[in-house]
DNA sequence: ATGTTGATGGCAGTCACTGACATCGGCCTA
DNA sequence: TAGGCCGATGTCAGTGACTGCCATCAACAT
């Protein structure tokens, strides 16, 4: 047996949520996280950059996901269709709705926690817009493809968790971009 | 006379980007900038709810301008149309350049600033939003005309401040959103 | 005169985060 | 099998952002 309990950051992440859900984010120090998990202060910053951090451990993820499925896509796709495509198939892997919801609440609930998502967005779409641009997309459109998949994206997302939209984030993605296409189509 | 130097505000603003200019924001701590500015810590937070807002506080100005904008566009007017006109408009108030160059210079060498940044663009798509639902327009199209019209601006927003794009911000502004246009067009 | 107000100072405290150094099982190598 | 290195953790002493509370004192009203 080793000389440490096991998974010690996963123990971390456990008690960070647990925590987090029942008093809030700001009413928790990070003392208190390290304690429920058995570790101390001092370990719980060598696996997490910040007390946010903990919460967007699994993004990178999801960008590898969205990247790999932008380059993958065939060379005859647009720009923007690649990117929407890309983005229903990483809404296949975000699958479970009940955790995400806990998760948005405790998000919802704090402006520093909104402001480390959006990044995490921004973050994503720049790599889209990089994997674009590898591809030969010119400046522009990559970046106005990936800013606009995102945008989709953060409105797909918030209806899959209300209930207004479909029952499955793939389905969400459709919607919106059906409305993207049609709206500004429309004169 | 009054027993204070006036305008207190307005030093504290120019000692902080002052200093974050010279040496960077993470480099510098509230004492020095209140320092600088003949006042002390306490009264730098009560004038800035945080080290950062103090390069953020103009922006409700744009955002009354954008939600004015939206809420006076003619009804017959398609909501995202609506935003990129109201952007356009918008981007007649922002017209020194170089002062955006340096003040963007200091936010983009630090994340946090770039956190703060996201969430103001986040809560002007927000107040955008509301005032097209405010006009009838359905949640969905709304959320996401606001939401596209963020995506649109941050591109046209960095072109501006590269020399990438037009000369005036309403230039780049309509180049964006004729890119944007063709790109959710195209098959 | 006297009371009130508003912008500021001073101070003590909490908490996120960091750097430096100590600890000690497990593993590798001779 | 003895010795030594490694990697995850602990310990401790900082720094700096931010807050609450109370004091100060010119200006202004009554």
């Amino acid at each position: 047996m080793g000389r440490w309990q096991p998974n010690a950051r996963g123990r971390l992440t456990r008690a960070a949520y647990e925590l987090y859900g029942e008093r809030g984010y700001e009413q928790t120090t990070v003392a208190e996280i390290a304690k429920r998990a058995g570790l101390t202060e001092r370990t719980f910053f060598r696996h997490f950059a910040d007390k946010r951090e903990v919460l967007f451990a699994g993004s990178e993820d999801l960008q590898e996901a969205l990247v790999g499925a932008v380059t993958g896509a065939h060379e005859s796709v647009a720009p923007v269709d690649a990117v929407t495509t890309a983005l229903e198939a990483a809404g296949a892997v975000l699958t479970d709705r009940e955790f995400s919801r806990q998760r948005q609440r405790i998000i919802d609930a704090n402006t520093e926690l909104r402001e480390r998502e959006l990044i995490k967005l921004a973050r994503l779409a720049a790599a889209v817009a990089g994997a674009l641009r590898h591809r030969g997309v010119p400046d522009l459109t990559a970046s106005l493809a990936a800013e606009v998949g995102m945008a989709v994206f953060k409105v797909a997302w918030q209806r899959w968790l209300d209930g207004t939209g479909a029952e499955d984030l793939r389905g969400c993605v459709r919607e919106a971009v059906g409305e993207l296409k049609g709206t500004t189509t429309r004169t």
